[in-house]
DNA sequence: CGCAAGCATCGATGACTGTCAATATCGACA
DNA sequence: TGTCGATATTGACAGTCATCGATGCTTGCG
């Protein structure tokens, strides 16, 4: 539900002794995965892999209204991220989503997501 | 395990003729919740407000290690996106987690990194 | 009513980055 | 070996953005 009402505790005020609980930074693969997902054709890209399986960097300018070299560009930080793995086969590179890679961050944030890390 | 050598079929071939499947694009909504999260100080944000509840924006100047300016922009930018939840109270405001649109982006990643999406 | 405190907004600035044209590199093939 | 096609790299440029200082706004309180 999350209405207004149960935001916070009605008591609840701002604890300048408290200085809250610092937990370990996020996997800096994570975040770093984040950062490259934040790009809407990357995220594209990701997508068109996710569903068409391994696809060569050719077959990507057109779905993406993107000049070569920025197709090239994008799979390059997608494959440092570690979120894609390449395949060279002949002249033309095949491009596949590391599934492993994306779950993770997948499941990163659905724990973050997850009711229970605060004081139930 | 994903080794090289299954990484895609042997005869598997540059396919000009098949312009790829293009699904509908991804959910804007989580596009830009991506792009917020992409930020390494909004994904800070994002764990500490998981792990302690609600926050009062002046506890999070310190451990972020950002000006009070910065981090009110931060959490505009995450409150924009439906990532955080705001609440005023007297003089000072708590933001909080929102579980289910964080599931969602979540969710939507894990999906992406479920095979099955391409044909078997 | 006036002061203080917390937060939001504004304006400026430096850094980063997405994009493309041009060029280089690499492999296939005759 | 020479040419061609696909991809990667370089350099440049424009747009975006994270950051901060200064300022304004709102609320609580004496």
């Amino acid at each position: 539900m999350a209405t207004r009402e149960n935001l916070l505790a009605p008591d609840a005020v701002c604890t300048p002794g408290t200085p809250l609980a610092t937990p370990p930074p996020p996997d800096p693969t994570v975040a770093s995965a984040l950062k490259v997902l934040g790009d809407p054709a990357r995220l594209r890209i990701v997508q068109l892999l996710a569903v068409n399986g391994a696809v060569c960097a050719c077959d990507l300018e057109v779905p993406l209204g993107l000049s070569q070299p920025t197709v090239s560009h994008h799979l390059r930080q997608l494959v440092e991220a570690g979120l894609l793995e390449r395949e060279k086969r002949g002249t033309w590179a095949f491009y596949r989503v590391v599934d492993e890679a994306l779950g993770a961050v997948g499941a990163t944030l659905a724990e973050l997501a997850t009711p229970g890390h605060h004081e139930a």
